[in-house]
DNA sequence: GCCTGTGAAGCTATTCACAGCT
DNA sequence: AGCTGTGAATAGCTTCACAGGC
């Protein structure tokens, strides 16, 4: 009911309350927001009417309490567990920034084709083999993948974790994936943004 | 005045002809593109117009015709030049998957804060210093910086960078960053991305 | 005055649907 | 029959604008 590109912003807005709180900040008001968030003051009390948390026309939004909120909205009742597939580069930054910064999504596997890898934990991620994948994903409950592998192989990766009960991929390489319907998936396509920036950076001149 | 969604489709309908001419296709029809490019075959022949290249409805399009027509499109004229700012993890995935994929689009430098990377070569990218780069962005004349520094640093970066005369910003960091009109902007927030999905395949359950 | 919450308007993007071609 | 190219319709998202509150 709530749209993909609000909840997008959503999971913005909590980033920022989160330093607001830091901060030491009390209070916000939806124009703050928008500008630390990069949207219009609009825009921010739109998404908020998600998740009905109400401010007040004085004070705005108690930083604690609307962070409070947007937590409960976001975040799963229970952990969501979630795996990373491939752990080159990629797959190391995607690691080492969810490390610790969210106890409700949790990534407690990897998966990787390269066996000198396999055995090792990096930041603090067991990583396995990729053969074991589908038995984990199963045993383990993992509901999440994140993949971080070459185009060539990505679908053959997303059929395997769709057959193995996945509720949702998110997909790094250059190149679309098919899954069934009810499957969320987001295709973060790094390149076609590149040459996109590209493009619109020539018009300009 | 080609909307930069189209564009993004465009670059990827690129890759997937190139993907095409390597397999010796010779002809394609919008809905085999679609197919692959996770689109409808409607959008497919609507992002194709702004190209300009036609079709026949008996072949549908010639491979090789079309990705010209696309590569002239999207290509700047003269080649690019590019910089990015951050070799961890993520600057080094984004390095290697550039690398010698795009002549028009050449990352020539990249830009960093450990000067124990400066002065190194990363994935055939020589590293500076970062106090170097307003210098180095004027006299390289370089367009377009993909930012992959942690958040805190980035909208510093990207203040320098616009000083320097930047037209181009991609931005990896989980928060996004303000630019003069004018300046192309794309956030790329990983982050919030998975936050999405992990949102949407609860609902599904 | 300056804020919030929200109906209504406006805009952008996608999809439909069909004429035209072979 | 099955495709392309495209006007028209639709759906989805964003912004406007204003009532209501202090």
């Amino acid at each position: 009911m709530t749209s993909p590109t609000t909840i997008g912003r959503l999971s913005l807005y909590r980033r920022i309350l989160q330093w607001l709180a830091e901060e030491g900040v009390k209070n916000v008001f939806s124009h703050e927001l928008a500008s630390r968030g990069g949207a219009t003051a609009a825009q921010v009390r739109r998404d908020l009417m998600a998740v009905g948390y109400e401010g007040n026309p004085q004070r705005g939004y108690s930083v604690s309490g609307l962070l409070a909120a947007v937590e409960t909205f976001l975040d799963p009742p229970d952990p969501l567990r979630m795996a990373i597939v491939g752990v080159g580069n990629l797959g190391r930054a995607i690691l080492a920034f969810f490390r610790d910064r969210r106890p409700k999504l949790r990534i407690v596997a990897a998966f990787e084709r390269d066996p000198s890898l396999c055995g090792q934990v990096v930041r603090g991620c067991p990583v396995n083999a990729i053969d074991r994948m589908e038995t984990i994903v199963r045993e383990q409950d993992i509901r999440v993948a994140i993949l971080a592998v070459p185009a060539a192989e990505v679908q053959q990766v997303a059929d395997t974790l769709v057959h193995a009960g996945i509720h949702g991929l998110v997909n790094f390489a250059p190149t679309p994936i098919r899954a069934p319907k009810g499957i969320a998936v987001e295709d973060m396509d790094i390149t076609a943004t590149i040459e996109k920036v590209a493009y619109m950076a020539r018009g300009g001149v």
